[in-house]
RNA sequence: UGCCUGAUGGUGUAAUGGUAGCACAGGCGACUUUGACUCGCCUAGUCAUGGUUCGAAUCCAUGUCGGGCAGCCA
């Protein structure tokens, strides 16, 4: 797909939601296009989730519309407010740039608004963008809208809709039935409304114990569907909610609060994966029976974006980190958002990744070279070129005295229509990447072998004179010799030879500490297997004492660098000080030479 | 042996009854003071079988294979 996510005129790339979004705009069908990205605040985003925010984001950025994030907080023994601020840094982080303006907020504190449309009774909480800034905003919660739902839930007693079951959880699975088998009817099914009226409001009341009764949707038992067989719509949890204190002792199910929230929000398209498609003939249903005077939301379902070597599973980043096998949830290995960032993928490759992606039914897995590319393609014109070293072997230029430093112009920005300069010295002691000298090269190996010559970049061309080793055969020292004519400006700049290595100064350089990422996984679906710590890959991270060029010095957190030859590169924003930098290395660059018979 | 849902090169995705295209990956080559980038070329696909039609990836039927659903999780 040639999509330019990062491009705010680009045309939407056509799917077969936003066909049917682009057809509900021409007949009018909603005030706006109005959508939602819903996490439940029990854990961190992931790369899963950056593609139903750019679904959800992008299609109201392609509408003049509004994307409201919401917090899914219906069950409190599952939730933390912990993970709120973590959420809303996340999606602010992705969306930056893209779709910011369509991020709908409200006021804080704010709850839906009783009004009149069409002379029936209804409520309504309006977004307002999160970039407005006078006054004070939050996300959406579904907590917030606990009276609400509690008045939609007794407006369904009314009508007969719904009805208190005294079923304990064992009896209530018995008579579901299953999936190829008919339940059977509640005895507590025909209630009176009077009845259920009083039964709900002493469950309100806190008169029962926890799971003792439940309210229950009336729809049909038999039904092929299981979600339609009297599906709970509360159930009693004396348990303090982050948000509600303990004013509540009931909470609402996921079935009945998602598709009233959505409805309250004015969502006009509640876009989700595919595992709820069972859920939306009950969120219709829900809907339906309350006979709403709005337009009301529809639910249409996606394929999730799974990428090879890593793992969307909750539970199994938990275990991840809980192990010990990654430093935390933003340890640069994981596919969270936070660690892609500080791994220095910025959010416009998270983005392009996930756009590209597509959307449709079929469940896929999508290359991680996919992702990859993406991070190349968004780095390579933007990163800062710097050189460094980091496996260094000394090399000595014999014809250069001590103490002398010669100028080179080493471009910053070669992608750029004005590339910028910045000076590095050239001494007589260097460091060159262990890997550039070959003491017995590979066939069609180009870098550095004894007689042999090579540039070094921004600098001149050099040949290796002798090769000098320790006690055990370990190469310790390059003595060459530089031929100060092939400099910028000589007479010989243009001479050609076949390989070009980096190299920083022995007495300018910096120590840094650099960490090397690898995939995290030796097998490309990890999550297929339930021992999946045993594919973990034990080389994920290596960490090496780097040379660095002085410049690094001044290197800030989010400033994107490419260490000429080797990849791309970004402060760690955690462990980073002054006086010791640590640098994460993003991604390597593309290695034909590695792939090649001779290469590694 | 229930209901829902899906199937296009190795991977992902487009074609909405009219030339099966794009991207990634892979291969070859050009360029190169990054074996990067860029550029050129190449490899490779409609799940199966019938049917409708002048014409089917697309519509119909049957089958095969994959995924989801029996939480008081979301």
């Amino acid at each position: 797909m040639t999509v330019e996510p990062t491009d705010p005129t680009a045309p939407a790339p056509s799917d077969f939601i936003r066909d049917i979004v682009a057809q509900h705009v021409a007949e009018k069908r909603y005030p706006k296009i109005v959508t939602r990205f819903p996490p439940e605040p029990n854990g961190y985003l992931h790369i899963g989730h950056a593609k139903a925010i750019c679904i959800n984001f992008g299609i109201a950025r392609e509408n003049g519309g509004t994307c409201n994030l919401r917090m899914d907080d219906t069950n409190p023994a599952k939730e933390e407010i912990e993970y709120v601020d973590a959420i809303i840094d996340d999606v602010k982080w992705l969306i930056s740039g893209w779709a910011e303006h369509q991020l709908g907020f409200k006021r804080k504190g704010a709850t839906p608004a009783a009004q009149i449309v069409d002379g029936k009774p209804d409520y309504y909480l309006a977004s307002v963008p999160a970039d407005a800034g006078q006054t004070e905003l939050e996300p959406f919660f579904a907590s917030h809208y606990f009276d609400q739902l509690h008045d939609y839930a007794v407006e369904l007693i009314r009508r007969g809709r719904a009805y208190v079951c005294d079923l304990s959880p064992k009896d209530t699975d018995d008579y579901r039935g299953a999936p190829d088998r008919p339940g059977k009817d509640s005895p507590f099914r025909q209630r009176s409304v009077a009845e259920n009226l009083d039964l709900f409001a002493r469950m309100r009341a806190g008169e029962f114990p926890d799971a003792a009764r439940s309210l229950r949707a009336r729809i049909d038992m038999a039904s092929p569907n299981m979600w339609l067989r009297d599906p709970l719509l509360y159930r009693i949890r004396h348990t303090a909610h982050h948000q509600t204190g303990d004013k509540w002792c009931i909470y609402p199910l996921y079935d009945s609060a998602h598709c009233l929230s959505d409805y309250l929000e004015g969502v006009s398209h509640s876009l989700c994966s595919l595992e709820f498609t069972d859920h939306r003939p009950l969120y219709d249903w829900i809907l339906e029976a309350l006979g709403l005077p709005r337009p009301l939301p529809h639910q249409y379902e996606f394929s999730k974006l799974r990428p090879t070597y890593m793992i969307g599973s909750k539970r199994k980043l938990i275990g991840l980190v809980n192990s010990g096998v990654v430093t935390g949830w933003d340890d640069p290995r994981l596919p969270t958002i936070r660690a892609l960032r500080r791994r220095g993928v910025p959010a416009s490759a998270v983005r392009r990744f996930a756009i590209g992606a597509g959307v449709t039914k079929f469940i896929s897995t999508t290359d991680i070279a996919v992702f990859e590319h993406a991070v190349r393609e968004e780095l390579n014109p933007i990163a800062q070129r710097r050189l460094a070293v980091l496996k260094p072997v000394k090399l000595v230029l014999t014809n250069i005295p001590a103490g002398e430093k010669l100028e080179c112009a080493a471009t910053n920005d070669p992608q750029s229509e004005t590339p910028t300069t910045r000076t590095v010295h050239l001494t007589r002691e260097v460091y060159i990447e262990s890997d550039d000298f070959a003491e017995v090269p590979p066939p069609k190996y180009f870098r550095l072998k004894p007689g042999g010559e090579v540039r070094l970049k921004y600098a001149c061309i050099i040949t290796c004179d002798e090769v000098i080793k320790d006690a055990t055969g370990a190469v310790v020292e390059l003595r060459c010799t530089a031929d100060l004519t092939t400099r910028a400006g000589g007479p010989n700049v243009d001479r050609k030879v076949k390989g070009t290595v980096h190299w920083v100064s022995a007495t300018e350089c910096i120590e840094a500490k650099v960490r090397l990422y690898d995939r995290l996984f030796t097998v490309p679906e990890p999550g297929l297997d339930d021992d999946f710590l045993k594919n973990v890959n034990p080389h994920s991270l290596e960490v090496v004492t780097a040379r660095l060029e002085p410049a690094l010095k001044g290197a800030a957190p989010a400033q994107y660098f490419q260490f000429e030859r080797l990849g791309y590169f970004v402060l760690d924003a955690r462990d980073a000080t002054p006086a010791k930098p640590v640098f994460n290395r993003t991604l390597p660059l593309k290695d034909t030479w590695a792939k090649a018979p001779g290469g590694k």
